[in-house]
Parts: structure tokens; sequence; C-alpha cells
DNA sequence: TGAAAACTGTACCGCCGGTACAGGAGGGGA
DNA sequence: TCCCCTCCTGTACCGGCGGTACAGTTTTCA
């Protein structure tokens, strides 16, 4: 049946928009299913209990994560063959997209689930580990078809670099979500833009420099 | 009479670390009564509800990470008169005491109130709100007085690079825990370091370029 | 020594997460 | 047509937790 999918979707669709607001101990079942305006008996139909919603919650945002950035960067690649050229289009293109955002990021679920670690069991905490990861992988490989072509003016290390993509975006929806300044992410990923520019491009090639 | 505040520093001890692994609401106050070995009476005593103590936590540890910060940019700043050379410093020394962190750094406070914010008063939020600005006006002040010295190779807004600062440290602090890399937000740091450096130092000035 | 500060003890309330289980609507296949 | 499976609803209950109320007790310090 595909009514049972739908309102599960509708259940994490709220749950979300909760979690992200108030944390995973701050959100509350009933809540939930007073919004859905479904049962509480529903509810534990579709979700065997509280930490089994976060596990479904966590696997959907992360799916969806990844397929945004599949999108930008493998859009950035089409327009242009070279490798760093490519990276910083897409880095533009993910401000842009942070940008239009209505109300700001809502935050991250990743972060989320950090500041909540205790309270979840080893196969959450696998999991977020495993997406960070997998940023790591994802921002390295492509840092690494740029140093293939552009020895960098500092020497540094791949992976480090390659995650401080991660912290400059898990940073900037920390500061942009406290300050209500629902531009600074996007300032915070042109700014990590021109720490890359500036690493890779050749000094000649610079323009006022 | 001082005894009183000699408790309510123990409670806020425990429940800071507690907060930092779990959030607020997952935090709750009966494990914190057990944990300091006070009656649950005692804790409603020193404080009138969970808020309260939320607003204490957050203004204790902001305090102390301000006077942090005072002493590690006050102690860069005796070593050399350069504004840029003690900045760097200074970032070299945070890196160094953030990587001395035993277990790793324990979380921020900041983020778990941002990430609870829908549960906290106006008063919570706009404390949280008011640091995050302290620090854009303290890493603004530093940078001011490096650009009035160095022109930066690439047209940077001040405020936006002194965010840069605090994104990476929030960033760096949800890497370091998710991860369980206790060395990942010290070399974050190093990694901002290198940004600042290549930003500002003359390309002459600068080894092997 | 006495008043204020710093608690303890007890009883209670309502919300919440979670369990148990019975039953019902609705659609799809034999 | 009938039955079975999915997808729920309804009801009742449990223990933990945040919070209130308030009376009584110990500790501290001037």
């Amino acid at each position: 049946m595909r009514k049972g999918e739908e309102t599960r979707t509708r259940i994490l669709d709220v749950a979300e928009a909760a979690v992200l607001q108030k944390g995973f101990g701050g959100t509350s079942i009933e809540e939930l299913i007073a919004e859905t305006g479904i049962t509480k008996s529903g509810f534990f139909y579709h979700f065997r209990d509280k930490n089994e919603l976060a596990k479904a919650l966590l696997n959907r945002y992360i799916e969806n994560d990844e397929r945004i950035y599949d999108e930008i960067f493998s859009r950035a690649r089409e327009l242009t063959g070279d490798p760093l050229q490519s990276f910083l289009l897409g880095l533009k293109l993910l401000s842009e997209l942070l940008s239009d955002l209505p109300n700001g990021h809502p935050g991250c679920l990743v972060a989320t689930v950090c500041y909540y670690e205790r309270l979840f069991d080893r196969e959450i905490q696998e999991t977020n580990r495993n997406a960070v990861l997998a940023w790591r992988r994802r921002f390295g490989r492509m840092l690494r078809e740029i140093m293939a072509v552009y020895p960098p003016r500092e020497p540094v290390d791949v992976d480090q670099l390659a995650d401080m993509v991660s912290s400059v975006l898990e940073g900037g929806i920390v500061l942009s979500k406290t300050l209500k300044e629902p531009n600074t992410l996007a300032e915070q990923v042109l700014m990590l833009r021109t720490f890359v520019k500036m690493l890779f491009l050749p000094v000649a090639e610079m323009p006022r420099a």
C-alpha cells in the first residue's frame, strides 16, 4: 500500500522541523501526532520508539543532503572541465542555494544528533559518523583532482582541507541560526571559496594582485 | 553563606557536562540531583526552574569562554608587537590548548542552545546572540588592526572574516565530537591559521613560494 | 545566641514516552 | 464474494519527569 508510506513521510516532515528547532529531547511524540493528525497508536505502528524515529529521520536527512551535493557539483562539473574552476563554481552555487532559503537554513540533523549523542544507540552514532566521513571523502576527492593540476601555495593535508568545508557549513549554520541572520551562512561559504581560490590559483592569474 | 555558592557551582558543573552530552531536553533534573547528592527541594532552592538553570549555565560558560580568549590573545600580544604575528600566534596557542584537552572538546553551550532555541525564552536567545556578536567584535578588532598594516590579497569583509573564526571553531567541534577524533578541531584551527596567513602575508615573505 | 541561609522530606499534579491489546476501515487478490 | 493484509483508532495503563507547595531542620556567620 502506498498510503502507509505517505503517512510515514508526513510524520517525518513534521518531526524534522520540530527536532531542528528544539532538539530530540525537546520534541514530544504527542506534539508530533497532534500536528500530523494521527493517533498515538498510529505513530507507534510506524516507529517502534523515539530512537527508531531518529534513525529514520537521520537516514532520510543524510540521503537528501548527499543528493543536493551530487546535483550541485555535477552541474558545476558540466559547466567546466577544470577541477578547480568547477569546485569554485560548486561553492558559488551552494552559496546561492543557501541564500535563497526563505527563512534561512533550518539546521543540520547531524549536529543535532551530535549534541544529543549520549541518548542514542551506537547505530545512530555510527550513521552520523559515516555521514561526516562521506563529506570528507566527497570533498577530498574533488580536492585531490585539483591538487593533481594546481600545486597548493601552502602545504595542506587534503582530508583536513576537506573537513574545512564541513566545518564552515556546520559552523555557519550555528552562527546563522543564533544570530538570526540568514545570510551569514552563504557568506561563510563564499569566504571558504576565497580560501580555496587563494590556495590553488597561481599568483600571476589572480585578479588585482 | 559561601556554602550556597559552592553547591550552586557543583550543580552547574554536573549540569554543564550532562547538557553538552545530551542537550537540555535530554538532561533531567532528577539525574542532576542524584549526581550532586542534593535533594529536589535543594535544587529548586538554587534555581527556580530549568530555564533559570540554563540561563546561569550559559552565562557562566560565556564568561569562561571570554576569559580563555582574553588570556590566549593577550599572551600572544605580549610576545610580538605585530598584529598579524600575534593573531597567528594566538591561533597556534588556541590550537595547542584544544589538542591538549584529554577527551577532546566537550562541546559548545552556544551551539547547544542554538539547537534547542524554541524552548527557551527571549532572554536566553538574546544572550546567545550577544555571545556570537562578541566573538565577531573580538576577532574583528584584531583583524582590523592587521588590515591597517597588511593589505589583504583578496577583498574581504572584516566581519565575515571574523565570523569565519567562530564558524571553524563551532564546526570543528561538531566534526570532532561526531567523528570521535579529538584532534580534528585543533587541525581545523591550524587550517584557518593557514588561511589568515595566506590572506595577509606578502608573497615575497612567504616560505617556499 | 540568634537570625538568615541552605537545605531536607513529603505529598501531590499533569505531561510524556512507552506498552498492551482489541477492534475497525478499506483495498486487492483468489 | 470473501478473506486477508495493511493501516490505522480507542482505551487503559505504567513509571519517570518537571514543577509546586510548604512545613520543618540544620548550618553558617555576624
